[in-house]
DNA sequence: CTGTTAGCGCCTTCAA
DNA sequence: TTGAAGGCGCTAACAG
């Protein structure tokens, strides 16, 4: 029995090549000040006894550890498993690891695992963090570097956001051309930054157009909320809805489909984000496709940005596009 | 002007609180060998300064992180995300971090992040591992404590599965129960451990019925594999579709229901997973239930036993459901 | 019960 | 160009 031989440590690789701890370090991260034929030698043993200098401990004398914590607010939630998804693979190819930390919608939560996750990274990422600006503002300066998915200009932040109220805007402007003038908007998660956007954008559009009426009702962010609102959808008498996302539209249009209602025949209904399953409902949905996941990559440029001390851009948007199926038309006369 | 005043280490506790290092670190980590009027006193100081021990200083001498890293092939796969959702919140409730590593269906990604990843965290979980068994073989003892999710038996590692050929082999005999006799099964990943299940529960299923055929058609495992699949699909003659998994039927399913082909009058289809979505297509998609969040739970679990050195059980299945809905019926005479 | 003394594994001045 | 020495911030013997 040779035993569990250990893993191989930087005082290994300097005795095997016969140096000392230092220039093994300066060979391992490409010093130029080391003797070619050492630095050969050095990363030869080192290859030999498969050693790789150990991340925690850089860590902790560098300062850095090559890592930066996303928090989001439900890894249930498509469109955050989309922004997760670009933010992931943008960092990788910097050579950036991620810890992700689900706060399940839960306030404190959200909170605790910021500071708490910041604490073992070099930076993090608040993707539309759900408590109230004042909360926000205290806590920004105590996690920087940060960078902000989906809420106003911040101080102290750079924020990458899409903008909802232009796109809602763009959903409404589609069903008044289709001939609608009573519609129902269907709010979700009245703490999400992006509800106040919408609600300006439905001001506006009512400010524009005289003869348009818009209903608001509370729902929520799943599809259980969509099928849990279709008796409120049916008694406003409204002809299309705005669902506050794809979940919510497609909850709907499922219970709608079971009561025999025909969309978009008897009813239109848009959705928002344009989760990939958009495209596969009966009839297919119109919504606003929110980039999710490029807004996760620009997440990632602006924390890199931040990371080299440069400077990123404050407050930049994405802009969703609308895209016109199956789920809406004219109403019926 | 008082200056960046910078994050408060132990030692301004020390002097804040007028005793020694040790006395904070004791009273910090609550070891009771501490005066409690002592403890009291440095925990206030800890308090006043919002002192928190630096966690990489404490991973480097205590050679654990409190994080565990999560290997998988794609971000982009809703059966993933959930594993991931349940893994990432058993850990949580843990107190153990998530750190993720996204392959993007790539062998050489794949062995390379479950090494790099390792060394930064106390575990790794492999979740659907792509790289042949002889890699694996050769990985697992390096990763040691490491967690295996959807793979066969393992030398090393605890597995945790979803047991894919019985739960083929219930949506085979739900077909033949429906009277369907000719099948085609649209292959995915020839790679993913799955797929040899699933080989078997075929060579099974016809073995049991003399009159049966199944066809196997290559396909992918996403949308557009399916859309793809629809004229091999409709060349072969079978009366029921096997899909790899709910992606890959829905896009069988829109791209039947453009063609004007009704299903499942004149086709039936089941997927494979139920995945969230699968219950709002037109019509609902017949599928096997897949418990994915819990494999991710179930995994935890293994490697939080793994961590506390104890003995988890060594390979573990969880049984998937079959979920009958509107896309299978008896075929058309 | 508390303080002093070594490290954890590595990088980086500082001399030589 | 290389080696020796001193930390990074914390915990854990080991004495007192």
């Amino acid at each position: 029995m040779t035993g569990a031989s250990k893993r191989a440590g930087i005082t290994d690789v300097a005795k095997l090549a016969g140096v000392s701890l230092s220039t093994v370090s300066r060979a391992m991260n490409g010093n130029p000040t080391v003797d070619p034929a050492l630095a050969a030698r050095v990363l030869a043993a080192a290859q030999e006894l498969g050693y790789t200098a150990n991340p925690v401990a850089r860590s902790l004398v560098l300062g850095r550890t090559q890592t930066v914590a996303v928090v989001i607010p439900d890894l249930e939630n498509p469109t955050f498993q989309a922004i997760l998804r670009g933010l992931s693979r943008a960092a990788t190819l910097d050579g950036y690891h991620v810890l992700i930390a689900d706060s399940v919608e839960d306030l404190a939560e959200e909170r605790a695992l910021a500071g708490t996750t910041r604490r073992r990274t070099d930076g993090v990422i608040l993707c539309s963090p759900r408590m109230p600006q004042d909360e926000l503002t205290a806590l920004l300066p105590t996690l920087s570097p940060v960078v902000v998915i989906n809420r106003g200009v911040q101080d102290g932040a750079p924020v990458v956001a899409a903008d909802y109220g232009a796109a809602l805007r763009e959903l409404i402007e589609h069903l008044v051309a289709e001939g609608h003038r009573h519609l129902l908007y269907l709010a979700g998660s009245t703490r999400s930054a992006s509800h106040v956007a919408r609600q300006e954008a439905i001001a506006r559009a009512l400010a524009d157009h005289d003869d348009l009426v818009i209903d608001e009702l509370p729902a929520g962010v799943g599809f259980d909320s969509g099928t849990a609102a279709a008796d409120g959808v049916l008694d406003s008498g409204a002809t299309a809805v705005l669902a506050f996302n794809d979940l919510v539209a497609m909850g709907l249009l499922s219970e709608l489909t079971t009561r025999g209602i025909r969309v978009p025949e008897q009813l239109s209904i848009v959705g928002f984000d344009d989760i990939p399953f958009a495209a596969y409902t009966s009839p297919p949905l119109t919504t606003a496709a929110v980039p999710a996941s490029e807004l996760g990559e620009r997440a990632w440029q602006a924390m890199q940005a931040l990371l080299q001390d440069e400077e990123p851009t404050p407050f930049q948007t994405l802009s969703p596009q609308l895209i016109v199926r199956g789920s809406t038309a004219p109403p019926h006369a």
